[in-house]
DNA sequence: ATTTTAATGGGTATAAATACGTAGGTAATG
DNA sequence: CATTACCTACGTATTTATACCCATTAAAAT
């Protein structure tokens, strides 16, 4: 009982928690002492049980696993947390790579995979399952062949959020300006800002970019 | 074992296939005689092995769990099928129900659930879980309170159509004019028509309605 | 202490959209 | 044959949006 390592695992599905908790189960070393089915629960429990692990949902209510394990690692930067996803998107494997975390499976592999994650980052190691190296490796190779666009990053100030939100409810600039207390004038110059932002050239495409961008919907 | 219960178990994810093994291997009258990846697969499991119960993932690659359930009740309609499911969207609920399902669980729930519901369903009942109980209620009584508007149904011609995609891609009513050989006041036309039969009062709104309305995107 | 950012507002001009109206030609349909 | 639906197009007037320019102020960052 007294060398077992300690695993804190959080999801918000409880059928996920216990089918991983019978896989974890069958290695006779590893002892889940702690579940969570948000981040916020995870961040607490990490804290309080100092487990040897931290296997994260990427997707759970209150806080996301990815800002959660951010959150874990800003207190403990020798925190190893392994990450389990439904998705093997780029996107969300290189933002979890980059915050720290020691390891990524996707649930669509086997449980074996999980086992040898589990394992490998209990021994100081990182491990990143098969489809997450294969993500990695496409990415890489695209990355090798055509140099990457900075994908310039906007960022929008709190009110020309309102004012695409705005615009996106089909209000005119005067309308916008009575809602506001502001002049007509001013809401004309945050649109006008908004879309050299956006480089595009009228309202529709400006509200398309936002949704794109997730900044509306 | 020749007794028991035969159970074909279909979800795309090789870890939950797993974790909802070992739940029913814990009951001791349950076999699993086969598993599936995605709905054809599990259509084609179906018909080979005549199980029991048929356990469906909604969400899978290739066919969904509902066209598979759809498809194994058109063969034999007295086919026992459970739905298992990341969500409780009330129009997955209740399109599972109107095809004819035993019963449905959510996969945030415990396992136990999970074990009634087979269980219930082995023994010629239907199941339907406690988060699927909640929101069948919720919409009964929505249903009861107010009487269901009837969404009035808006025809649009092909070139309407053709003229809201243009504007959601951002054009004027000159480009358009120029793109499809048309009077810029024959354009005009169609987005005045347009905007009256939606009742809205700019390109935007008309954008917005059309995109609720599956016209466009 | 200086610079930058965010929010505010204006001038002037043109382009585009909207709000009304009307109406011809054609193809399908009763 | 008359009607209807659809696409086409124009007139006139007003409202909105866009494209440039510019400036002030308060707060935040360096």
């Amino acid at each position: 009982m007294s060398n077992k390592y300690t695993i804190v695992l959080a999801d918000d599905h409880a059928m996920i928690r216990e089918g991983v908790k019978n896989l974890l189960k069958q290695a006779k070393d590893f002892h889940v002492v702690g579940e969570a089915s948000n981040g916020q629960e995870a961040i607490d429990k990490y804290a309080a049980l100092k487990p040897n692990l931290l296997i994260l949902d990427i997707s759970m209510p209150d806080m996301n696993g990815m800002d959660a394990a951010k959150k874990v690692l800003d207190m403990d930067s020798n925190a190893n947390i392994l990450m389990l996803s439904m998705y093997d998107d780029e996107d969300y494997i290189s933002r979890c790579i980059e915050s720290g975390v020691k390891g990524y499976v996707v649930k669509s592999e086997s449980g074996q995979e999980l086992e040898y994650a589990v394992r490998a980052i209990l021994q100081g190691k990182t491990y990143f399952s098969q489809k997450v190296q294969e993500v990695i490796l496409t990415k890489y190779k695209q990355n090798v062949t055509r140099k990457r666009q900075p994908e310039e990053i906007v960022k929008l100030t709190n009110r020309e959020v309102e004012i695409i939100q705005l615009i996106d409810e089909g209000l005119t600039s005067q309308q916008m300006a009575d809602k506001l207390f502001i002049s007509p004038r001013t809401v004309e110059t945050h649109r006008a800002n908004l879309m050299k932002k956006f480089t595009v050239k009228n309202a529709i495409e400006l509200v398309k970019k936002a949704r794109q961008l997730q900044i509306i919907n």
